[in-house]
DNA sequence: CGCGGCTTTGATGTTCATCAAGTAAAGTGG
DNA sequence: CCACTTTACTTGATGAACATCAAAGCCGCG
């Protein structure tokens, strides 16, 4: 926590925006006092699985992953998460310790603020409280619903499904440099390292991406959606 | 909705400890005044996709499904839910309208509020809101970890979890009648229905269930549980 | 009776994990 | 800077798990 630093202002920060029209300005303030952000490196946990759940976090820029571990040392991915998305709600309303890990897949920067605070402000504020349920609602069902899709579609079908993601809501452009190597991918959509080896040289052979290394460039866009709905 | 009724105390009915803790006297009188029971038979449809969200359900007995339509018509199931579960928790505070449906898989009994009512209530009483926000994150948890465990089980092994779900958290009897055909089993845990047959026909081999038409006797449990777990 | 849905079993093919083996790239110590 | 080791990447071959297809028996119902 060493480069945690207290912003009260946060500019580029759409906390305020989207849970905080609620709340009075002499709250903000109490928040804003509070609130530290911190920045994580790619592949460094965030949380652990079991560790007691002691703040709420707010994903501010980057891309985590939230898993948990296989018994077989595989993970096992739950889901990943985009900026503007609560990081920590899954378990926070129901558990001491949480069920799963968070780890940054690129530079990640994240608002932590102490989860006692949002409770009294749940409590002292129904507004408030409602607010957060609703983006809590959008957040697992996104999770769910996602999940369920993804859980259902073929390997080729989820590579599909992952390429775009990263161009849609990550990197907003066709062309990108993976921010994780292919045996972390395998893990993110559940299958085996050399399978998504072997449908990117698929994907490229039929002319759908470009490779070079860990950079993907998009070609045939309207194909891998395609691929992703169908498959 | 013809056998809805109006009941004050509602004998046996958990709703009230589990969630009405913290409402005052006064407000319980004008959830009470206003909840009504439902009961649906097996396979009646409860809520369907798309229908627009007006009510809280609270699943009082019985059992139910949530699943969504497959595009190759096939379901897809989310989850299964027991008593003292809230039934519509998913997209309640977030979605205009549902994005799943729900049928009963067996006799079952709802308690239907209207939402805004709830709304107005986690509004005005922010102890509330923070119970129903627990309530609502143990429930998403247990759908997305159950979801999460199943997908990665082997066939054998789904059919050993819905086996012994079906023992211990509805019928509480190691002998019990199927409530569901095999065909709706193999939906339920998302594989085809002769293979479901198949492995009913490999456990019995094995001495490990007794079957006789929808009469299952489960022998040997902790088997059962071994090929549940491992699987 | 005969039709349609549920159940059961067997045969076949597809999808994917696993195993094996080799190449490229990147870090490490001398 | 070069040998050395390790890690990432890539391709092919094999086998296991599972879906699909086909066919037949069973049963309730009009």
């Amino acid at each position: 926590m060493a480069d945690a630093k207290i912003q009260c202002d946060c500019p580029g920060c759409d906390f305020r925006t989207v849970v905080f029209d609620n709340l009075t300005g002499e709250e903000i303030k109490i928040v804003c006092s509070i609130k530290r952000d911190k920045t994580f490196q790619k592949g460094e946990i965030i949380v652990g699985e079991g560790e007691e759940i002691k703040e709420f976090l707010y994903l501010r820029s980057g891309l985590i992953k939230i898993f948990r571990k296989g018994e077989n040392g595989r993970d096992q991915i739950i889901h990943i998460a985009t900026p503007y998305q609560f990081v920590s709600l899954l378990s926070v309303f129901s558990e001491k310790t949480y069920n799963y890990s968070i780890a940054a897949l690129d530079e990640t920067s994240v608002c932590i603020i102490d989860l006692q605070v949002i409770k009294d402000l749940i409590i002292k504020n129904g507004n408030f409280g409602l607010g957060i349920m609703e983006k809590m609602s959008k957040n697992t069902d996104n999770i769910i619903l996602t999940s369920i899709n993804l859980g259902k579609k073929n390997l080729r079908g989820r590579i599909a499904y992952i390429l775009l993601l990263f161009a849609n809501e990550i990197y907003k452009s066709d062309s990108f440099d993976l921010p994780v190597s292919r045996k972390e991918i395998a893990q993110l959509i559940d299958m085996t390292t050399e399978n998504v080896i072997r449908i990117f040289s698929e994907f490229r052979k039929d002319g759908i991406i470009r490779i070079n290394g860990k950079n993907i460039e998009i070609v045939k866009r309207d194909m891998l959606k395609r691929i992703s709905d169908h498959g």
